[in-house]
DNA sequence: TTGACATATCTTGCAATGCATGATATAATA
DNA sequence: TATTATATCATGCATTGCAAGATATGTCAA
């Protein structure tokens, strides 16, 4: 499909965006960010993207990451991430320049004919 | 500027959904659109995205081009574009996975403490 | 034990788009 | 003549999401 790969170039950039928001409130390991992310099914994401994306994000410094032995019944290594202050701040940019962002294209694509 | 590398990322698929919104009921040549997406600053692109992008369109057969001369004083040709059937059938449906897209999104960052 | 499956993470290179930069050409204006 | 505005074009880079496959552990059935 066309419109599939139109959809993979709308990720960019809001991906990261999504695993920051899931972050904004608790502390979530890699599977889980996935899982409420794939709930959405507009934002879904291929497994291949979670993890060198959530490495970046650390690397950049917008979020830290600890181990944590599997406390339930599985007990497979889980890396916890959390937002750093610098993170959180950066997401707060990100939502005022989305918000932005979707007006400017709405109103384009529904005013056009008007504005001159 | 951070957040500045991040908007032009957010661009990505969104400037071509623009470009073809403007098409939408009127022909007009490159500059001409540019300026139009200009006016809304939250979209702006850089003059030098325009016209490799146009050329892309039109290889991919969602646009149509022809050199019109210059009809005021200012005699420069212009390439025309418009939007073929493939074009606006494509459009409709990046409208509806724009739409969805949004929804999700948004409803990812305001509703996620509730939920689960 | 063995094998299959689910969980959980990691790594490498590719594909696609917007951007930066600079080039070309014409007409109007100083 | 030189400068500025208009209008288009071409080339290679930066970034991000994706595909594909590898690794490791624990559970459960045969």
């Amino acid at each position: 499909m066309i419109i599939d790969k139109w959809k993979s170039q709308l990720r960019k950039g809001t991906t990261e965006m999504a695993v920051l928001l899931i972050l904004e409130d608790r502390e979530l390991y890699g599977l889980e960010i996935l899982n409420v992310i794939t709930k959405y099914e507009g934002l879904a994401i291929a497994e291949g993207t979670i993890y060198p994306l959530l490495h970046r994000l650390q690397r950049e410094g917008k979020v830290d990451a600890h181990w944590v032995e599997g406390d339930g019944p599985t007990s497979h290594m889980r890396k916890y991430y959390s937002l750093t202050p610098q993170g959180r701040q950066i997401l707060n940019q990100m939502k005022t320049v989305w918000g932005e962002f979707q007006r400017d294209l709405d109103a384009l694509g529904e005013g056009e004919a008007f504005n001159e």
